[in-house]
DNA sequence: AACATGACCATTA
DNA sequence: GTAATGGCCATGT
């Protein structure tokens, strides 16, 4: 594969598919986990750019502990419904209980 | 090359 | 608890 010339979006995919099912990651997780500490930003742009369905993008959420809003309604509500459907629940307010679901990075640097 | 945009986060008041 | 500010950087025009 490409060495790096997008190395971003190869680190951060490769994250995303690390988390584990009925747990969840916020974007600066995902972004420290794949060495990218503050570029939290690019995580979500990176997913937005997402065409791949291999990547469970829907376990991706922000720091709220909500799921951020998309210019697709659709889109958001079809990530909590996977999310739900994996056994993860949303309180009254629309928000996950990071607390209990947010996902333990096992190392910082996975091959 | 420069400017504007974006599925964000942490800090500070 | 909320509101505002700065920072970070890839992508598209």
């Amino acid at each position: 594969m490409t060495l790096e010339p997008t190395r971003t979006y190869a680190h951060i995919y490769n994250v995303v598919r690390q988390i584990p099912s009925g747990q969840v990651a916020t974007y600066g997780q995902v972004a420290h986990a794949a060495g990218l500490p503050g570029q939290a930003r690019q995580v979500g742009y990176a997913l937005h750019a997402l065409l791949e369905a291999d990547t469970p993008w829907h376990r991706v959420i922000n720091a709220k502990g909500t799921i951020s809003p998309r210019a697709e309604p659709e889109q958001e509500q079809r990530q909590r419904e996977l999310l739900e459907r994996e056994g993860v629940v949303f309180d009254a307010q629309g928000r996950v209980d990071l607390k209990t679901y947010r996902w333990d990075v096992p190392l910082p640097d996975v091959c």
